[in-house]
DNA sequence: TCTGGGGTCCTAGGACCC
DNA sequence: TCTGGGGTCCTAGGACCC
């Protein structure tokens, strides 16, 4: 049976967080501008109306960059570097808080331009999503500039798209031509502009695989497409080595997903300083509940309920361990996940101090479609630490 | 002064049921 | 006595992504 080719796009809102603060900011063009770190760097208007920027160099603590200008990047700085190692490559770089109220305002506002042109969206994330383009009459590059336009019109802002057969390869090529990027490429293609290319540009190796597979002389999807199968199941097991093997050749049959329901909602924060177990038991307490009364708010907010509660510890060492507990009824109440939580949290050996705690509400449920467990009759949060 | 916060998916062992 | 299977749920950890 021939089954007909389809037409997948993958759109890409170009360094999205600093591309919407230079949207207020606008006299922070062309400067290297670095989206990161803690609440406090809020620029500060003067008395000469103008306003103070703080710098790299202002910054000391805790905190990763989450989104660098091009011209940041130029400097060396990217994505998941921490705060104070961007500061020694670029200590003039503009510093600006993370502030995504806004970033989820313009998020929605480029996906609904899209959804106005093209009603099969997937989410994926808060700056990307695919698109199936496949029940389209229009020609594919007007329509691929029409869908850019749309975004540009409704949020003054740029995205790079890709389109391809499949969503695998839409991913990768809708970052080939970054910033403002278009590119579309057919199976045909494949040998030519997808082989030549780390294996890292597959979405789903990251730098385990990627390291495992340079040790075995694999480093480009050329070479990964011609190694032997036999070889990858030695190495990686029987359904990763599957897949490398398919997504090599540029092969991937996922639809895309337009009504994915959440499959978990959790809080977790990281501290300033690591919290002795003992020593800083009022202020760990505290924050455990907090953790708590923030996702029953958001499983309300969100309208789901959940019977799987977890906790995730990392300790000064980095070492990370969770524990959950399934209740036997749904659940949003805060009281209710504050004491599951601290049944998993008796769980855990506290030796070390204590640098993240985390709380995460799974096993999801709409509100209205389950029965509830009732709500709790405790008057006080229970404090179990 | 290294290393955020919100997610998804996969694996693997043990319990428990038929 | 000897060593069934299959299926599902629970728990813990890890890779990966934005």
């Amino acid at each position: 049976m021939n089954i007909p080719q389809r037409r997948i796009a993958h759109l890409d809102m170009d360094a999205f967080y600093a591309s919407v603060e230079l949207l207020r900011y606008p006299e922070l063009r062309g400067l290297p501008v670095v989206i990161g770190g803690r609440d406090e760097h809020q620029p500060v208007l003067q008395a000469d109306g103008k306003r103070h920027f703080y710098r790299l160099r202002d910054y000391a603590g805790r905190g990763v960059i989450t989104t660098a200008t091009y011209e940041a990047r130029a400097l060396g700085v990217h994505s998941a570097m921490g705060v104070m190692k961007a500061a020694q490559l670029a200590p003039d770089a503009i510093l600006l808080p993370v502030d995504f109220p806004i970033y989820r305002h313009y998020s929605r506002l480029f996906k609904s331009a899209v959804a106005g042109i093209a009603a099969q969206i997937e989410d994926s994330g808060i700056d990307e999503i695919y698109i199936d383009l496949t029940g389209l009459p229009e020609d594919t590059l007007p329509l691929a500039r029409r869908i850019k336009q749309a975004v540009k019109d409704a949020t003054g802002l740029s995205c790079s798209i890709g389109i391809t057969p499949n969503k695998l390869l839409a991913k990768i090529c809708s970052d080939l031509e970054k910033p403002d990027g278009l590119t579309i490429l057919a199976f045909d293609d494949i040998a030519e502009r997808i082989w030549p290319l780390p294996v890292r540009k597959i979405n789903g190796i990251g730098p385990k695989a990627a390291n495992k597979l340079a040790s075995l002389d694999i480093t480009t999807i050329a070479e990964l497409a011609r190694a032997e199968l036999s070889l990858l199941q030695m190495h990686f097991g029987r359904s990763y080595s599957a897949w490398l093997y398919e997504v090599s050749r540029g092969i991937d049959r996922r639809p895309v997903i337009t009504n994915a329901e959440p499959k978990s909602i959790s809080r977790e924060t990281t501290f300033e300083r690591d919290l002795h177990p003992r020593q800083d038991r009022p202020g760990l307490s505290e924050a455990f509940t907090a953790l708590c009364v923030q996702v029953a708010a958001d499983l309300k907010r969100k309208g789901y309920a959940g019977r799987t509660i977890s906790i995730k510890l990392r300790f000064e060492d980095f070492r990370t361990i969770t524990r959950d507990f399934s209740l036997p009824a749904y659940t949003n109440d805060p009281a209710r996940i504050r004491l599951a939580a601290g049944e998993c949290l008796r769980r855990v050996p506290l030796q070390k101090k204590i640098r993240l705690l985390g709380v995460k509400v799974s096993a999801l449920c709409a509100e209205t479609a389950v029965p509830m467990a009732e709500a709790s009759r405790q008057q006080e949060l229970p404090l179990v630490l």
